[in-house]
DNA sequence: CGCCGGCATTCTGCATGCAATCTGAAATCC
DNA sequence: GGATTTCAGATTGCATGCAGAATGCCGGCG
């Protein structure tokens, strides 16, 4: 048991749906295109109707817009959605810090400081790519340690959103380095049970993370050619 | 303005989930209840596929399970489901006190304090209705006063889940009586502009109300008729 | 009398077809 | 020449039809 995650190929609309998350996250649909219906059932050699059950699941989760009559397009998040969107992931990941200090076992602690290593590994040969991925398994197990599959869940719907921007983060070397020391803060505070220190760190975390992820739009970085001014106030 | 909840008139399916959600968190489809496709669609007069968007979207949202190949069923959570739902909603909820404190403006302000006033109204009268619905705006006037539609939503959502069983809490006059005293501290801390103040005592509420619930559901009141061993490590 | 296997019904899931709406542009009018 | 209107192409949204799987039942067997 504990298997937590395991619907997922049931249907072919969650294929689907898993499918273009991870283009949308990974980049392979740029923000602010259309998804063209056809088109995307061509690709993905299925039938329109689960692939609209699936498009209608990320609107759901907020990886893109749902025009009425007009089909969907990938998000683009402004200045003000990007602030938001890091207040509630900070919020929820100190939430799951506090959490998982209070209920981290030895052997989950083990882990992390082992896949810490690891992350500090790939720092030290520059490998962003692993450092990526180690630093997701170590958040992921800092959920999963907190115990609380409503929160893993929710922390995963919104962070998707703001994922894809992560992804392209090109941290210079003194973030890298006060990313890496935050970890180790993080660590420290898991393994003295030190809830309160827990959450702090991963608020300044993610706060960092946010501020990053700023000064990269207002560079224009993000979003290269695309005119930002197109969604305002809209929320779907 | 702020009017959180508009999305209503943007396709047939929008509206199919929201009666569905209705329906749903009102108790007018029971916990545990199979989603009868053929059915349903009869009864809301639409075709199989707005009414299958529909029964994806709520599944995104937490409200109904979906079984590989057999259709979907009205959430029945379990003690530790309540557990962490509450959990996540005191920390979404301390999180809005905490903004709500350090934004909410002078006109919100009185005009919760309005609210409030007509909650102690109703309070007075022995309105449970009423009671509760200025509860609801209360807090949601609280979430507004945050300034942040992201969390706003997450709330939302997350709460829903929980909705259909405080819809049952016929709390005692002594639970009432203190919730009342919650209330007033609420209002006072967010004149005072204190956030630490208004998470302290938005946790403590919602923790109280998980509690109520919780007690609601080991006396079996929740969900008489069912076996409430039904879904157990399950998680959609 | 209880258990097991096969069969029919029902239901979900997916594909396709049709109507309504939107996009874009060409032609027309001022 | 510029703006407006109108029309054609394309696209979304919804309805329906069909195949696969699951459920429940009935008869047969131990």
């Amino acid at each position: 048991m504990a298997e937590v995650i395991d619907i997922s190929r049931g249907g072919l609309h969650d294929q689907v749906a898993a499918r273009l998350r991870t283009m949308l996250v990974e980049g392979g649909i740029a923000p602010g295109a259309k998804l063209n219906e056809r088109e995307l059932s061509e690709l993905l050699r299925v039938s329109r109707t689960p692939l609209r059950e699936a498009i209608k699941l990320l609107a759901a989760e907020g990886l893109v817009d749902l025009l009425p009559n007009r089909g969907a397009v990938a998000v683009m998040l402004n200045e003000a959605d990007i602030v938001d969107t890091f207040e509630v992931l900070a919020g929820l990941e100190g939430m799951a810090g506090e959490l998982a200090a209070q209920r981290v076992s030895d052997a989950e602690l083990a882990e992390l400081r082992a896949l810490h290593y690891e992350m500090l590994a790939c720092h030290a040969r520059g490998d962003l790519s692993g450092y990526y991925r180690f630093n997701a398994q170590i958040h992921s197990g800092i959920n999963a340690a907190a115990r609380n599959p409503v929160l893993a869940r929710a922390y995963q719907s919104i962070n998707a959103r703001v994922q894809s921007l992560r992804f392209r983060t090109n941290q210079d070397s003194a973030k890298w380095q006060r990313a890496v020391k935050e970890h180790e803060t993080m660590i420290d505070a898991l393994q003295a049970r030190d809830a309160a220190a827990m959450r702090s760190v991963l608020v300044e975390h993610l706060l960092h993370k946010r501020d990053t992820v700023l000064a990269l739009l207002r560079a224009g970085l993000i979003y290269p050619g695309a005119a930002a001014a197109a969604k305002s106030g809209r929320r779907a």
